[in-house]
DNA sequence: AAGGTGTACAACCGCCGATGT
DNA sequence: AACATCGGCGGTTGTACACCT
């Protein structure tokens, strides 16, 4: 059954000009947010996500376009190696840029240059397929964000599971080992200078759950709250 | 010069968690 | 408590352009 007033038609494909100039204007006089209600009072037959999207990736202020620099670029991928495709993550340690861009450079530009980069696929390693799928994506990154070290909220719980842990482990430490093992250990040295790491996780492995779950929130909470380097 | 192929990047889609009602 | 809506995320697709034959 069709709506009774007619669903206004939601234009998708490339953003004119002038389209950018719209979202840009309404969006500097009335701020942010409410993304589903832009598109009607600004009169942009798009969506609000695409708006949203839009504003986040190309129109915000600061936002860096162009080539990464070869800082960006090592960054990227060490917190690739140490991430996964957390690219909102990543992002977050790049100032101007933004997740899509980051995504897009890594499956462009970086992905194919690792031993075990494939072209059209987006993840780069093979291990980290089977915990990228849709199914898996969420559970994942949810056990990263929550997990304690001993805890059984880990992803990984069967044998199949430890035993593709563990090939993933071996596979993706194939990759960029050289500056990803020299970043892991400065990281590590610097995580476990900081206050911030109780007691009771005195027991760090990197490349494995335990360090990642904390390394996860201490990378959101340092990309939130300081800009500095590290 | 024309058509085919590959590459880079913009944008969309589906899912999920948070929040409001 | 249940449902609806919104915003965010990562994966995937679409398209314009460059390069090759």
């Amino acid at each position: 059954m069709e709506s009774k007033e007619a669903k206004p038609k939601v234009k998708k494909g490339l953003w004119k000009p002038e389209e950018d100039l719209i979202l840009k204007t309404y969006v500097e006089t009335h701020g942010e947010g409410n993304w589903s209600t832009v598109s009607k009072k600004s009169g942009l037959m798009r969506g609000g996500k695409s708006c949203r999207l839009r504003w986040k990736n190309y129109l915000r202020p600061n936002i860096k376009r162009g080539g990464m620099s070869q800082e960006e670029e090592d960054m990227i991928i060490r917190m690739h190696k140490l991430l996964g495709n957390r690219w909102s993550l990543i992002a977050g340690r790049l100032p101007g840029r933004t997740d899509n861009e980051v995504k897009n450079y890594w499956n462009t530009h970086l992905n194919k240059r690792l031993p075990s980069g494939k072209r059209k696929g987006t993840d780069s390693n093979p291990d980290q397929d089977d915990n990228n799928t849709k199914e898996n994506k969420s559970k994942r990154l949810r056990a990263l964000g929550d997990s304690q070290p001993t805890g059984n909220t880990s992803p990984i719980g069967s044998t199949e599971e430890l035993e593709g842990k563990n090939q993933e482990k071996e596979e993706r430490s194939a990759v960029s080992d050289v500056w990803a093992q020299q970043d892991a250990q400065s990281m590590m040295n610097y995580y476990i200078e900081s206050p911030m790491v109780p007691d009771n996780n005195a027991t760090f492995v990197f490349d494995d759950e335990p360090f990642l779950a904390y390394w996860d929130s201490f990378v959101l909470f340092e990309s939130v709250g300081c800009g500095g380097d590290w």
